[in-house]
DNA sequence: CCCGGGGGAGAACGTCCGTTCTCCCCCGTG
DNA sequence: CACGGGGGAGAACGGACGTTCTCCCCCGGG
């Protein structure tokens, strides 16, 4: 038999992989037993309905994959390099075999009419990637709203990627993204020297 | 009695108010026969099945949203005005009460790891919309590349307007999409510059 | 007026799925 | 060795759903 805490992983990756791959409710059960090798009773005492599970697997993965994308960036040495770090570190998800987009755009797409827990933890895992965003754009002392920018850039190429089935759209939102930086500099080096022209003329 | 036409429409507009709502799977053929009125044997008459009912609904989806993007563009004049106008009938459309993202993400998050054919439907929604936006991008004498990067800021403030659920992340995309513009004539200019000056240092 | 066919309402059928229950085995304890 | 409880395999149950069928009505043509 098998340890409570390791049942439940097991439990869990399967139910990650079952629903990523194919949707929730495409996915039964009697599915998640048979790639777990957990029985159905002791399923259902671990997550008391599909419902539970699905919830638990949405977190998990909201945890995992924001630690991963840091964990990227955090290799990276500048602001500026980590900003771009995102996009690459996408181009490395989206090169993943069986990458099929968002589990959370995904989820919320089926699910998000009829469960409001599951929208609420869509809302949540946008929300955080978008405060993380927030945190790398500061550290380059560029304006907040390029941090909103940068953010559908990202997401952008995440349901493209998934759509067209290449990771193209990671090199191409890193490129959008590397010209808005520069836009917002030039931009700030103008109201900067229009400030000080102003300044001149009186 | 219904004409059969008559019929056929009033079928596929409740389709797409319920199929939009709370996502494919969710709603049963009663709940179809129940708001559209038609009778669940001139349903099968109409639809073989619930697979071809969905495609209908994604084929007609698919027009009526191109024809409406642009009919909007359409009433404006410049080739600028024209690409910026693209992310004012975003906003337009986020601010619909019932807005809940892109039928054909939803769909594709749904039902394309198990039904090909609403994979193929996605593929061929987002890919009309990308060569809509590299009409409009060619007719600016801005480079194509700027295409790809206007797409990705339209396929993220969709997915992020819907699960926030405010329409903001349109006007968010639109200032992207005019410094992009900017930031690619900056660089166009730039480039010519550098030319005319080798040019003079010969 | 009779007749036949198309259509509406909804029952029926077969399948699937979430959840629970039964039965049996195994293993550790006294 | 006897035994009790937890767990595995899978049957069972209740409901939902896609699809088809039954029954009856209505209406137009002879």
């Amino acid at each position: 038999m098998l340890d409570r805490e390791t049942a439940r992983e097991q439990v869990l990756q399967a139910a990650e992989a079952l629903f990523y791959a194919q949707g929730v409710q495409a996915v039964g059960m009697d599915a998640v037993r048979g790639t777990s090798g957990v029985s159905l009773k002791r399923l259902y005492q671990l997550f008391p309905s599909k419902e539970a599970l699905v919830l638990q697997f949405l977190e998990r993965r909201d945890t995992s994959w924001r630690q991963a994308l840091a964990r990227y960036v955090d290799t990276h040495a500048t602001p500026d390099e980590q900003v771009l770090a995102v996009y690459d570190w996408l181009h490395q998800w989206f090169s993943e075999p069986d990458y099929r987009g968002c589990a959370f755009i995904n989820s919320f797409g089926e699910l998000g009419g009829i469960s409001t827990a599951v929208a609420d933890q869509a809302r949540h895992h946008k929300q955080a990637f978008r405060d993380y965003l927030a945190g790398l754009v500061e550290a380059t002392g560029l304006p907040q709203e390029l941090a909103d920018q940068l953010n559908l850039l990202a997401e952008g190429a995440i349901t493209t990627s998934a759509i067209t089935g290449t990771p193209e759209p990671a090199h191409q939102a890193r490129e959008a993204a590397r010209l808005l930086m520069q836009a917002h500099r030039q931009t700030e080096k103008v109201d900067t020297q229009d400030a000080q022209d102003t300044q001149l003329t009186h």
